[in-house]
DNA sequence: CTGGCCAAGATTGTCAACCATTTTGAGATT
DNA sequence: AATCTCAAAATGGTTGACAATCTTGGCCAG
């Protein structure tokens, strides 16, 4: 509801690290969309709270320009809404509109591209879908909710960027954000040996390159991955 | 290719309206929003073209911080891509990316939204639908595809907001034009009369407020509007 | 002639300071 | 209690300057 102070935001990690040399992201823009992305994805900012200008600047230690488009980049991952000089909140998203609209989307994208990635997949690209694989394993042994699901991103990500389409690229960034947001929030999260067991499927069916076998292992797994409608869990 | 150069781009005539007490249509950037966007769907701008910032806010009289917002818009809407520290230029739609996913995304948005709203619709907003109708025979009457395409979209809007489901309206305005920009390159128009007479059946079958009936009219509507893959019409 | 290297120019990214515009909420007035 | 007024808070936009990065075209060596 009302504005966070500063020391509720808690960025302070991640934004002294202007020269961190091995963690240079390029722009700053980016740096700072990722920030508050994050922060909004992971809960830290709830829905509700406003995205002020000047505060997020002054924290994050930039000025305001890159923060605005930051936020305007948020807006358009659905993840905050602005209004004309009254400034922009964080938004959330109702279980129905994620079961009747966000997944369905998801895979409409997903089908489409996998079916032309199919045709596209490099050896390389095989092998970065193993990467992700091991990682998850990884962040399974490190207990790390956080890295599991960046490499679950990571790997559906590698096949819809071989797909070569670039509008279905650039619809999958602007969903996955809510779609992500959402299991946070509801803690809809799978085991982590379940993820990694779905992805070798995922990875095995890939590389017999058959059509009929990708898709289906594809939408068993977008629809297990969002069980329709949640039971009654309380959230306060 | 080339840089466009000034004369090419035309755009003086509704660029020099900042005072025009009429037009006061809010932000800065929104108005170059809406007069790039404009640009790009009607063609005046081709893909591949450059869109840089110092030209764009010359000619608009406007300074780069606007054009830049808006450029990131358009980049959210599909129009353009940027990279960075190598400016934006101008993007294509595949016609099958158009048929194998915007329009099947299109589908799942109205469907869910005109569900959802059936039961929200109010005697005003039928008279705004209304109002839609006949703004598209006027553009009839006065063969004015721009008119007409625009009360087209009205249409839906209307209905879609009316729906209240947030992202499902975000989601509609980043998908619509680039299914615009792909109607006007490849002169996928229907006539004015069946324009007209499918929309008069969509008013009829929500005014019946009977969710069978409403979705039965609206995916034929969405599907003729869209036939499957064009026949082979040459266009160079 | 070919290919690689490098400097210059073009363009984007960021900053800082400043003012205009609009919303909002707290008092003051009725 | 309802309304009006006004100052504070934020955003929207401008300007001018730099820094960072890409691109281009010419020069040089092989």
């Amino acid at each position: 509801m009302s504005t966070p102070t500063p020391s509720e935001l808690r960025l302070p990690v991640q934004m002294a690290v202007v020269a961190d040399p091995g963690t240079k992201a390029g722009p700053r823009v980016q740096q700072v969309t990722e920030i508050l992305r994050t922060a909004i994805i992971s809960g830290r900012f709830e829905p509700g709270d406003r995205l002020i200008e000047s505060a997020l600047s002054a924290e994050l230690g930039t000025s305001r320009g890159p923060v605005r488009e930051a936020l305007r980049q948020l807006e358009n991952e659905g993840l905050v809404m602005s209004f004309p000089y009254r400034g922009a909140v964080v938004l959330g998203v109702s279980d129905e509109e994620v079961q009747e609209v966000l997944i369905p989307i998801r895979l409409t994208l997903e089908r489409y591209s996998w079916a032309q990635a199919l045709e596209q997949l490099t050896d390389d690209d095989f092998a970065e879908l193993g990467k992700q694989i091991w990682l998850m394993e990884q962040a399974g042994k490190a207990n790390d909710l956080i890295k599991l699901v960046e490499a679950d991103l990571a790997f559906h990500e590698i096949v819809i960027s071989a797909s070569g389409q670039l509008h279905t690229v650039q619809l999958w960034r602007t969903i996955w954000p809510r779609i992500r947001a959402y299991f946070y929030r509801y803690e809809r999260f799978r085991s982590f040996e379940e993820t990694v067991h779905e992805h070798r499927e995922l990875l095995e069916a890939l590389q017999t390159r058959d059509r009929a076998v990708v898709l289906g292992v594809l939408e068993r797994h977008i629809d297990v991955a969002a069980p329709p409608a949640a039971p009654k869990v309380k959230r306060p």
